[in-house]
DNA sequence: TCAATACCCGACTATTTTAGTGGGTTAAAT
DNA sequence: ATTTAACCCACTAAAATAGTCGGGTATTGA
């Protein structure tokens, strides 16, 4: 299980696109514009969540994406797979080229490890997320309104994304 | 919080020291040797992590690193972050540039999300990780011996990291 | 019909991060 | 003294990330 900022592009979205799907899809450009993210990119990532069947699309004007599941379905967990593409072959588990117990064994710990971050991230459903209506009263808190800083970066706690124009 | 490979180096390497300190210090050429984990990018992140105090070192012949935290009292997720040197500046808990409630509600989410990540992964010790004896029946499963297939990259579930000789 | 919308797709680029090298200095033990 | 190993750069190659460009194709509403 891979995090980084791309994943949090994919969620971001994600969770635009469940915030305003009530009446029809919901079109690239929207998303783009309310969340900031360059169109050609969502549309890469758009077109791996499309692939795994997370979003479904519709053509021509008016078109769009909606969720192709309920949001108590879609965990964050597989939205962040599906757009970080992990071909995994030749690895350990199964059969690799790791010699010596010694090393393996560290190798296992890592898995057991890499094992449970995939399982919470599994638990954890978009609408759970969107439930979050503390939020609200975090949003009252951050003075988030007009404070132009022109390349200020947003993040995520300790997630680190240099220069994102967010 | 952060998850890539280099988080996996680092706690990969702490569980070697962990495993290989009951009798002194433990030198970065040996966690390079039976890890396989380059000796310089070792340094590096050694280097961090005795900055944040997570290890300790000895100089000189027989010299080597400590860790500086009972393994129950040390958690993974600090680790990682000590690795990943994150100097989040400008970011948008606390204040920020993200104008208007749209685009600041979904960062408040995710914020919430990341947080949840880290919260977990603070949780999760050391300690915790090497008694995860289960590992010794993955062990036997897995037939990690000499099955040198050359550039083989052994991996954790869907982290992806492409030719590794690990 | 026809033009606008918006998905679709691939190649191409710049920047950043990752991982690793090399060369040297300092400290301590034999 | 000599060796060992931490320490500390600066530099590099390769990869991933984020974004661009330019062309499609399908759909719809005027």
């Amino acid at each position: 299980m891979k995090l980084t900022s791309r994943g949090r592009y994919a969620v971001t979205a994600m969770l635009d696109l469940a915030f305003h799907s009530k009446n029809g899809p919901v079109s690239l450009s929207a998303i783009s514009e309310r969340q900031n993210i360059s169109l050609s990119y969502l549309e890469q990532l758009f077109a791996k969540l499309r692939r795994t069947k997370l979003v479904a699309s519709v053509r021509g004007p008016g078109g769009g994406y909606t969720l192709n599941k309920e949001p108590q379905l879609l965990s964050v967990g597989e939205i962040i797979e599906a757009v970080n593409e992990n071909i995994d072959a030749t690895k350990c588990h199964g059969k690799s080229d790791c010699q010596g117990g010694e090393r393996c064994l560290t190798h296992s710990l890592w898995q057991n490890l890499s094992d449970r971050i995939s399982d919470f991230l599994n638990q954890i459903s978009l609408q759970e997320l969107m439930q979050k209506r503390d939020v609200k009263e975090v949003v009252g808190r951050q003075s988030c309104f007009k404070t132009a800083s022109k390349d200020g970066s947003i993040d995520v706690l300790q997630m680190l994304v240099t220069k994102e124009n967010l």
